[in-house]
RNA sequence: GCCCAGAUGGCGAAAUGGCAGACGCGGAAGACUCAAAAUCUUCUACUCGAGAGGGUGUGUGGGUUCGAGUCCCACUCUGGGCACCA
């Protein structure tokens, strides 16, 4: 493709440039407003793809824009840097995760820069720096302190293929690994784990004042899952002193309790099991401990296998509703940890126990009335029969009632529970932050001292799978004498989840050179909260739910006094690229390289492509159309060079009518385009451009021509607008133009002026029975009487007048609608 | 199963309840050229009509309204999330 200007030239130039001398450097003590653009701390997988390249094109957009607005920008750019992908592939290679990773942080690195984003690289952070790495383990320790970070043994999902353990949240709904896709199986493991659960409602209120995507909000309201209800007592049958707690958010239907069931973990389990039961059970809780979650609930999608996921005790508890004693079984669809563990059975109104009854032969007693033709379970609301004294009433007042009955008589407690569970943050594995305590014989776990920090991995270890930290293979690192008594003590072998790492970056980059602390809160404050963060919505979870934990706890140690609870302000969640349905990714192989358009369109013509396709929240086809697309980018941009260097321009002295139309045009793209740019309608911002770009060539090609104050007036909105989306190219042509002076990304950004947006004249719209007849010229405060008039009276309309209209509607300016 | 988002030309898409298809891609014709590329100009939803002009049209079926791509109800399909959480 031949271009009017080697792309290539000007590009290298302008990144040159930008990174020599610092133009996007900002430091601690700017005087100007701050701003805080961030786009997700990325693993460094190698050379950009297309999804890098359409988030940094965003980024780098709201960075230039802002800049452009008079603020202070922060734009940091740093590495995800300790994960699994490198550890595997030094595994394979024999060698080290760290050249793996500092290999691809400088690929990634440089296509970034080779794409024009701009950063402060000065403050650059990743993950297994020693620093990083140090002040990771200084939060862990004061998350330790103030309680939030414990040990336990828990039931742990573990992943064979990773060789780990996985948090809740990486494991899919499918039930396997959502990284190596292995079925993930349970282990009981003493693990560490971060109390996120205290922060439960306040992650679950603060959503609220958070301006994200609906869905994302929604999501991790989903994923906190509060519920409100009450636990009581079924007291034993035979008349022991015990009772077995039950949870429930339906204490309404208690009249309808027909058996009660407990885990297989319950810790009453084995009170509750009769001699004759016994084999039966111990085989139901044999048979859950092997299987993982997932095969648990298969069995209830396939349906037949039912009766074998549950097993009847032999004891009997009593339900205080009714005084009836009813069994208790034991079955797997009761979980362990959620609740306290057992529940009241309703089969009438709950899907599961009605499917276990039916298999089980359990009576069934409706409670609530079910609507017109209702068959099977029905968890709805509705008035209550056969619940004595709840009889008659709706749901809600019957819930309250039968609250007030459960306090009174048994035991009862009005509880919240959350679907939330801690966060299990200990990793099996070699390359990421070291979990900073010791354990000792005298002392038990004792927190690694500050002074002592960081506990850094050392290098000569054997990496393998062996299901065991590759650091506990290492005698020089494990051996280590007890900082309380000095004895002989062991290091603790497991590494953090990766997400920890993430959960507080953004705070450093706001004060990367801090030493003593990770980061002073006093220079953390100005920039705090970020106020744009941009990723992909796969982040909607995990990712987003931990930082929030992180930030909220922070403050509470601590550590970061003053700073706000919530660290994004505004989130924007970009589309992904898909390629023949799927997700464009390196593992599955259909990446499209970046690199392949930089010596055609350059950087700024596939930037504009991404900008240009479609509205940014939405995914990307990735056809060969696009490649046509790309194409048109470019060619727009040397149409936009052509214009500006005077190409074909016929100049003319003084002002002309037309001169006046083209200045109040630039002043109402000014107008769209910063409303778009606001809005995160990009595509239809560059559509604005691209009219503008047409208005100022006809008009300044025409015969008549361009006065050349006007022109030049008008070429440097158009570059101004310009520049955060395709900024070499208008860094070039403003130079030509204003040699030796600001750049075209250090003015300031233009200001649309009421006046010269307003239009003098309109068309307005003639309809006849909602068809439109005509239109005609008026000017834009015209009265509703006049446009009827001027619409009565029109030669268009007057034709299809066959007499007085039966109605007139009119909305001056816009249009007139006549109601024959 | 539940929740959320979406469905508009050949394609990517645009449209505070008020001219559907802006902007761009692709396509057609023309200008320039020995020729091609590049560039420029015009046309480009479907349909009836020689033409002027008319009719139809935003996944399907209803509704509200002078007027619906937009609001309401029901449904179909696509994508995403959740899924024994009592």
């Amino acid at each position: 493709m031949a271009r009017p200007f080697s792309v290539t030239d000007v590009e290298r130039k302008w990144q040159a440039r930008w990174l020599d001398e610092g133009t996007y450097e900002v430091d601690n003590d700017d005087p100007r407003e701050r701003y805080y653009a961030l786009c997700m701390y990325p693993y460094p997988s190698g050379t950009a793809h297309q999804g890098h390249v359409r988030n940094y094109t965003f980024g780098d957009l709201v960075t230039r824009y802002q800049t452009m607005r008079g603020k202070a920008v922060l734009s940091p750019f740093g590495f995800d840097s300790f994960g699994l992908p490198a550890e595997n592939a030094a595994i394979k290679a024999n060698s080290h995760p760290r050249i793996f990773t500092e290999r691809r942080m400088e690929e990634l690195k440089s296509s970034v820069r080779r794409l024009g984003a701009v950063y402060d690289w000065r403050r650059e952070v990743y993950s297994h720096h020693p620093d990083y790495i140090r002040y990771a383990q200084t939060i862990f320790l004061k998350f330790y302190e103030a309680g939030l970070a414990y040990r336990a043994e828990a039931p742990v999902n573990w992943c064979p293929g990773c060789q780990t353990v996985l948090a809740n949240e990486q494991v899919l709904g499918d039930g396997t690994c959502e990284r190596s896709g292995d079925l993930v199986v349970r282990r009981n493991l003493e693990q560490w784990f971060y109390r996120i659960t205290d922060y439960a409602d306040e992650l679950l209120h603060d959503v609220d004042t958070l301006q994200w995507p609906e869905r994302v909000k929604t999501m991790q309201r989903n994923w906190i899952g509060r519920s409100e209800g009450v636990e009581f007592d079924l007291p034993f049958a035979d008349g022991s002193k015990n009772a077995l707690r039950v949870f429930t958010t339906r204490p309404d239907t208690g009249f309808g309790v027909t058996y009660a069931v407990v885990a297989p973990e319950h810790p009453l389990l084995d009170a509750l099991t009769t001699e004759e039961q016994r084999a039966a059970v111990r085989e139901l809780v044999e048979r859950a401990a092997r299987s993982s979650d997932i095969e648990r609930s298969a069995t209830l999608e396939a349906g037949g296998a039912l009766d074998k996921r549950g097993a009847f005790t032999g004891s009997y508890v009593v339900n205080p509703f009714t005084s009836a004693e009813v069994p208790v079984y034991v079955a797997d669809y009761v979980l362990a940890t959620y609740g306290t563990g057992a529940i009241m059975a309703v089969p009438a109104e709950d899907e599961r126990d009605w499917a276990f009854a039916e298999v089980h032969g359990l009576p069934i007693v409706r409670t609530v009335e079910t609507p017109e033709g209702h068959e099977g379970p029905y968890a709805g609301e509705g008035a209550h029969i056969n619940s004595g004294f709840l009889d008659g009433l709706e749901t809600a007042a019957a819930k309250e009632r039968a609250i007030e009955f459960l306090v009174e008589r048994a035991g009862g407690v009005r509880t919240v529970n959350y679907r939330l569970r801690d966060w299990l943050i200990s990793r099996q594995r070699f390359w990421g932050c070291p979990i900073p305590v010791v354990y000792c014989p005298n002392d038990g776990i004792v927190p690694v001292p500050y002074d002592q920090l960081p506990v850094l991995a050392p290098d000569d270890v054997t990496l393998e799978s062996s299901g065991q930290s590759p650091l506990a293979t290492h005698e020089g690192f494990r051996r280590v004498s007890c900082p309380t008594c000095g004895g002989e003590a062991v290091r603790e072998a497991d590494t953090m989840d990766t997400f920890t790492d993430s959960s507080w970056y953004f705070l450093r980059y706001a004060d990367p050179f801090s030493e003593g602390r990770p980061f002073d809160p006093d220079q953390v404050r100005p920039w705090m909260p970020v106020d744009q963060y941009i990723g992909g919505i796969e982040h909607a979870i995990l990712h987003l739910l931990y930082a929030r934990f992180y930030m909220k706890a922070l403050v509470d140690v601590g550590l970061a006094p003053g700073l706000p609870r919530e660290p994004f302000t505004r989130l924007f969640t970009q589309g992904m690229i898909r390629m023949d349905g799927t997700k464009m990714s390196k593992s599955k192989g259909n990446l499209i390289a970046p690199e392949k358009y930089y010596d055609t369109v350059g950087a700024d013509g596939l930037r504009l492509f991404h900008l240009f396709v479609g509205p940014p929240a939405d995914d990307v086809d990735w056809t060969d159309k696009s490649e046509e697309l790309i194409e048109g980018c470019g060619r727009y941009l040397d149409r936009v060079w052509r214009l500006c260097g005077g190409e074909d321009v016929t100049f003319h002295e003084g002002e002309t009518e037309a001169d006046v139309e083209v200045w109040r045009e630039a002043h109402r793209t000014i107008a769209r385009v910063t409303e778009d740019l606001e809005a995160w309608s990009y595509n239809t911002a560059v559509a604005a451009i691209m009219e503008y770009t047409n208005t100022l060539s006809r008009w300044a090609r025409s015969p008549e021509g361009a006065a050349r104050s006007t022109f030049t007036r008008a070429t440097d909105v158009l570059l101004q607008l310009l520049a955060p989306m395709t900024p070499h190219v208008c860094a070039e042509l403003w130079e030509q133009r204003y040699p030796g002076e600001k750049s075209v990304h250090e003015t300031t950004w233009p200001v649309a002026d009421p006046e010269l947006v307003a239009r003098e004249r309109v068309v307005m719209v003639l309809q006849v029975n909602g068809k439109v007849r005509g239109r005609v010229e008026v000017a834009p405060d015209i009265g509703a009487q006049e446009a009827e008039d001027v619409a009565l009276n029109h030669p268009d309309v007057v034709k299809f007048l066959t007499g007085e209209p039966r109605r007139v509607v009119a909305v001056p300016p816009r249009l007139v609608n006549i109601i024959l």
